[in-house]
RNA sequence: GAUCCCGUAGCUCAGCCGGUAGAGCAUUUGACUUUUAAUCAAAGGGUCACAGGUUCGAAUCCUGUCGGGAUCACCA
């Protein structure tokens, strides 16, 4: 970053100096750390001060008090802040060069657990290491409890680029980000317990394909040199788990970096986390049973509850979901009946409730279109839209009893897509037949069509199976259980356009 | 990609009907051995995102560029 240093950062490189000159060792190779802040905070009691009578604690200077000859720092470790008292008498080679410590610097101090005269436990010093001396000065964020118990924070760092850019030190500062990152290890964990105490495997495919598919969107393209050839960044890992089906396997799942190169907003980032499972032998109303159990008991796992309130919505995680055919959706929100309409009378009928379409759409684009403008944002409760047309979906399998319709749901929660899932094609012809017509869309201009894969067909004629396949946005599952409405704030690091100098 | 808003000290922000840059915190010096937004006294700190233009004079007005945010479009 920028080379040149401000007036504080300059103070820091002195008193590091200062420091060594003095025969500290700024950059010790460890600290026997015995507790965590939250721990002595949680456990600390003033009828046994003696079960905290020997401590070592370590983090970062928060804040510092000092007093002349006493001084209170604040520390921060992973679980929480604590305060530190450290006296001159007790400190007597360490206390004038604590005047050289600043905010930012990490620190470890042994002592004991005791309580303040206003109230506050706190740990006794009784002697400081200084484990590593920060050059770069931290904004400085003060906060106060008011009677009601109430956090006021002052002078929070609140610029978003920075936060995005320098994460590390939105996390330093920022406490309320470390718990966002823990809930969203903490989802995947119990999603990984799940499947794998069902006797699923975690499996890993390909990043790098020499033929994207499994969705429908633009890839990242590069190049592999030894090979001379293009390789795509996966859009999805679909068509390699379904493989894995064939070779026998009864359930897969992959916790799966997603790379489409489209555009960012709140929903979308570049690159993006799914979670994809295929069990055999089982179609898509298992998997929705399977679904809904899953996210109702990560909620209450996650929350302690299964209530959560998402973009001034209160939502209940609850299970049974809804089931709702995505044609009966259409009737109740647009009062027409679309099922088995040509493209001409879709078009009048998009016209009818004030939807705008382009005049060359094809059929799935004006029901698509339909379903964003006058049905999506209603599916606030969770909804399993269920039994959508064959067209948009090119690997799921035919409704076993409707015409034109496949075996596919979609889970929405609050107006937004979660989950995608479907009774997988297994028919070697008929998906053959459908990805020739993806193939001639493409022909025809659509960029987002999928690709024959004839390796997948091979596969496929080799004999996969029935079989129920799942896929979770993971980020926006996060999302929607730790409650933030920017994907930004459940990834560490959000793309972000490089700083130019 | 379009539109709107924003960019001033390490952090949060004020100044914007043009007249040489302000506050609080942070930093430095001094006082203070249970403080907690510690307090008290003093001091230092800025290419006002960048580049042009208008003007005697621009942080302020105009144009462009860069970066960010929001909305829309795109995107299962």
């Amino acid at each position: 970053m920028s080379e040149l240093k401000n007036d504080q950062e300059l103070r820091r490189e002195e008193e590091l100096e200062l420091l060594e000159q003095a025969g500290v060792n700024a950059y010790p190779y460890s600290f026997n750390k015995t507790h965590d802040a939250i721990n002595i905070l949680n456990n600390y009691k003033d009828e046994a001060p003696e079960e905290f009578a020997s401590v070592a604690v370590a983090g970062r200077i928060m804040s510092i008090r000092r007093m002349g000859k006493a001084s209170f720092f604040h520390i921060s470790d992973q679980t929480g802040k604590i305060q530190v008292y450290l006296k001159k008498d007790e400190l007597p080679e360490f206390y004038e060069n604590l005047k050289l410590l600043d905010i930012g610097d990490i620190i470890g101090i042994e002592g004991y657990g005791f309580r303040t005269k206003t109230g506050e436990v706190s740990v006794h010093a009784k002697s400081v290491a200084l484990l590593c001396k920060s050059l770069r000065s931290l904004p400085v964020v003060k906060e106060e409890i008011d009677e009601q118990g109430n956090k006021i924070v002052y002078d929070a760092f609140a610029d978003k680029e920075l936060r995005y850019r320098r994460r590390y030190v939105d996390l330093i500062v920022n406490p309320e980000v470390k718990k966002t990152f823990f809930k969203r290890s903490k989802i995947i964990s119990f999603m990984r317990n799940y499947f794998e105490a069902q006797g699923w495997l975690e499996v890993e495919t390909p990043i790098l394909q020499p033929i994207y598919g499994g969705a429908s969107a633009r890839p990242f393209i590069t190049h592999h040199n030894a090979l001379d050839i293009p390789l795509y960044l996966r859009i999805a890992d679909e068509l390699y788990l379904k493989r894995l089906i064939v070779g026998g396997f009864e359930g897969v799942f992959e916790i799966s970096k997603n790379f489409r190169n489209e555009g960012m907003d709140k929903t979308h980032n570049p690159e993006f986390t799914a979670m994809e499972i295929y069990v055999a032998y089982k179609d898509y109303n298992w998997m929705m049973e399977m679904t809904e159990d899953l996210i109702s008991n990560l909620a209450f796992t996650i929350n302690g509850t299964h209530e959560v309130e998402y973009d001034g919505h209160n939502i209940s995680l609850q299970k049974p979901f809804r089931r709702a055919k995505m044609f009966d959706l259409f009737k109740e929100y647009t009062g027409l009946d679309l099922k088995g309409k040509n493209r001409v009378e879709l078009i009048a009928a998009a016209k009818s409730i004030n939807v705008e379409v382009e005049a060359n759409a094809s059929s799935m684009k004006i029901l698509d279109e339909i379903f964003g403008a006058k049905v999506e944002h209603h599916l606030i409760q969770p909804t399993f839209v269920i039994d959508y047309p064959l067209e948009m979906s090119p690997l799921a399998k035919k409704h076993r009893n409707e015409d034109g319709l496949v075996e596919r749901f979609e889970l929405f929660v609050c107006g937004k897509e979660l989950a995608n899932a479907f009774s997988e094609l297994n028919d070697p012809r008929d998906q053959r037949q459908r990805l020739e017509e993806q193939a001639l869309n493409r022909a025809a201009g659509d960029e987002e069509a999928m690709i024959l894969d004839e390796d997948f067909l091979y596969a496929l004629e080799v004999g996969m199976p029935p079989t129920a396949g799942l896929g979770i946005g993971i980020d926006r599952l996060v999302m929607m259980l730790t409650g933030e409405t920017s994907i930004r704030d459940v990834l560490f690091f959000p793309q972000m356009r490089p700083e130019k100098k």
